[in-house]
RNA sequence: GCCCCCAUCGUCUAGUGGCCUAGGACACCACCCUUUCAAGGUGGCGGCACGGGUUCGAAUCCCGUUGGGGGUGCCA
């Protein structure tokens, strides 16, 4: 029995990369280019050839330029578990969460191949390409700028860093900041740090990079030089204005090619165009498979603007080629642009990378998440209280299933994570599930590092309330129940902050229910009195206080509301008697004491 | 308008022609536990968009319909 259930499993799993290679019709090479990459995964790293060294690390540059990582700095006190670093650093399991159970040590112990040749994807062919054959895999993330680091672009990112560790591989940063409007040099820094927090290390030795966009303007602009010297692209006079005109004259829609054949040179004013060849254009996608656009419903596209500045389009591309990028992992926005980069890369003589275009990231509405209507910063969620851990471990899951167990950690993700078995669906970003995730991961921390991942929202606490003092013993006293009840650590101060403060805050619900019922004057007398006496420990306290809530008919629960108001200022938190006894006697019996009455009672 | 992509519980997904009476997770509901609230436990609700094929057999393959999304800039 048993043999044959594993044998069924190595039978689906052949069968699974059969028919991953047969769709996208790439068959032989890819098993081929596949094995080597994998067979030289163990030893060879440290010998992959560095960049073409036309893209030096740009450290010269303004403020954003150097990548500020790995010291104790601020950057770091964001990393929960304090200690630890990079991905795969997770909280010490040993607390009391069910999901989280697995052992660190057990993982990577499977079938070797099992795991990681179906995540290897397609690589170079051996013809024609340079000896590019003989290089690893080289992905890239190229955000812009934006002032945030948006979540869709963190999955993104995610995706590739798994591919290039597993497979030692690079992967590229390239900040594209080349629109003038976007280009702020401090938000540099930004993506940086919004990486490092997911797990992404610029010093990590598979990180290369930042490189920046605008600083090869040059190169694209000579490469957009020699399309027009081949002929594979021509000038144009025409303005968006003359284009809408003559469409308009003439009924049809978009430019139409005008300007193709009149000959016309450079020009102060005339954009270059790529000249769209007769035929078709096959996208092989690792996520989609084949698609195929007609070239005759591509429009002659813009390379240089009327004042010679180069296009996404074309910079995109000349970058990748001289970063020599063989895997182009993005969001499925980029594939209709798709064709038309690979026509560009094939003008330029080079065989174009390896194309997945992952599922998009969507609201309620089914619309892609964006900064205009929703929460997309990933740094939102860092100053919220998620743990990188959880957001790490959600954002994988958008779009990918990692297995049976869908908390897993970055270690285990990184070793299954597939391209081929990317979904194409788009993905709601459901903020429950993330939170049900954080809740998990906080649930699974120890106490110790609790405590610690919640220093800043502690030290937030500690600002807005002068004059009083956070007990840092208590609060790790208390740790294991504000971990139950906190789904991110921004709500952990103010479960227990009923104990730091010198008064409890009331508010008048609260009171309303506190004095709700007829007894509660004399329960919390009697409470009183039970109190003075009985022995200082939770025991000792239930002890006391459960015959008085037998006493008025109640269960204790029910009783307890005017003592737990008068002792936190609200009706929910966390167990009473356990708070009380790191109150102690006295100020346990004065705030009893000094309970305000209710409005509604007189 | 044109081009492209997508379609399994409310949501994220498993599923690769028979192991499917469609599995898991989140959410929701009920119950248990209980010192409030949580956490935890047990159970429940709930889905293959529709119509045609192909096949002994279809969630799975093909075609169409419908629905949703993305792209269509001298933005990136």
């Amino acid at each position: 029995m048993a043999t044959r259930d594993r044998r069924h499993v190595a039978t689906g799993t052949h069968r699974r990369r059969q028919r991953r290679c047969r769709h996208l019709s790439v068959v032989g090479s890819v098993d081929r280019t596949d094995r080597g990459v994998r067979r030289r995964l163990p030893g060879q790293l440290d010998q992959l050839s560095p960049p073409a060294g036309v893209f030096p690390r740009s450290t010269d540059g303004g403020p954003g330029c150097q990548p500020r990582l790995t010291g104790p700095g601020d950057g770091d006190s964001w990393r929960p578990e304090g200690s630890g670093t990079g991905p795969g650093c997770q909280p010490q399991l040993t607390g009391a969460g069910r999901k989280i159970s697995w052992r660190p040590e057990g993982l990577g112990t499977g079938p070797v191949c099992q795991s990681r040749c179906r995540g290897a994807p397609t690589a170079w062919t051996p013809a024609g390409s340079l000896g590019r054959t003989m290089n690893a895999p080289r992905f890239r993330i190229a955000p812009s700028p934006t002032g945030f680091f948006h979540v869709g672009g963190a999955r993104t990112a995610l995706y590739n860093w798994a591919l290039a560790k597993r497979l030692g591989g690079t992967f590229v940063l390239r900040i594209e900041d080349t629109d003038a409007e976007r280009n702020r040099p401090e938000w540099n820094q930004g993506i940086i740090d919004a990486l490092a927090w997911i797990g992404i290390h610029a010093d990590d030795p598979t990180f290369e990079g930042p490189y920046f966009q605008s600083s090869y303007a040059e190169q694209h602009v000579a490469e957009a030089r020699r399309l027009f010297d081949t002929g594979a692209a021509y000038y144009c006079d025409m303005t968006p204005d003359d284009i809408q005109a003559r469409a308009k004259a003439e009924g049809v829609t978009g430019y139409g090619g005008w300007s193709r054949d009149r000959g016309l040179g450079p020009a102060a004013g005339r954009v270059l165009r790529f000249r769209v060849p007769p035929g078709a254009t096959v996208v092989r996608d690792l996520v989609r498979g084949d698609v195929t656009f007609d070239n005759a419903t591509i429009e002659d596209f813009v390379l240089l603007r009327g004042n010679g500045s180069p296009m996404f389009l074309l910079a995109n591309v000349v970058d990748d080629m001289s970063m020599r990028i063989s895997h182009v992992i993005r969001a499925e926005e980029h594939l209709p642009n798709t064709p038309k980069q690979q026509m560009l890369w094939e003008a330029l003589g080079h065989e174009p990378p390896v194309w997945a275009h992952v599922p998009l990231l969507v609201n309620e509405q089914r619309k892609k998440i964006s900064k205009r209507r929703d929460k997309v910063a990933l740094e939102s969620y860092r100053d919220e209280g998620y743990l990188a851990e959880a957001m790490i471990n959600y954002l994988m899951t958008l779009g990918w299933s990692p297995g049976e167990q869908e908390i897993q950690p970055w270690s285990a993700m990184q070793d299954t994570f597939a391209l081929e078995d990317v979904a194409k669906s788009p993905a709601f970003f459901d903020l429950k599930k993330l939170a049900a995730f954080n809740g998990e991961y906080i649930r699974a921390m120890t106490p110790e590092q609790f405590v610690a991942a919640a220093e800043p929202w502690v030290a937030q606490w500690r600002e807005a309330h002068p004059g009083h003092v956070w007990n840092q013993v208590w609060f790790l006293a208390m740790a294991p129940f504000v971990q139950q009840r906190a789904t991110v650590l921004s709500e952990a101060p103010g479960v227990v902050d009923f104990l730091m403060l010198a008064e409890p805050q009331f508010d008048e619900p609260s009171l309303a229910k506190a004095w709700a019922t007829d007894d509660a004057a004399e329960v919390l007398a009697e409470t009183i009195a039970a109190f003075e006496r009985c022995d200082w420990t939770r025991d000792a306290m239930k002890e006391a206080f459960d015959p008085i809530a037998d006493a008025h008919g109640m269960k204790p629960g029910k009783a307890q509301a005017p003592i737990r108001v008068a002792i936190t200022g609200r009706t929910v938190g966390p167990p009473l008697y356990e708070a009380m006894e790191l109150l102690g006697r006295d100020e346990t019996l004065r705030r009893l004491r000094s309970i305000p009455g209710s409005v509604h009672t007189g």
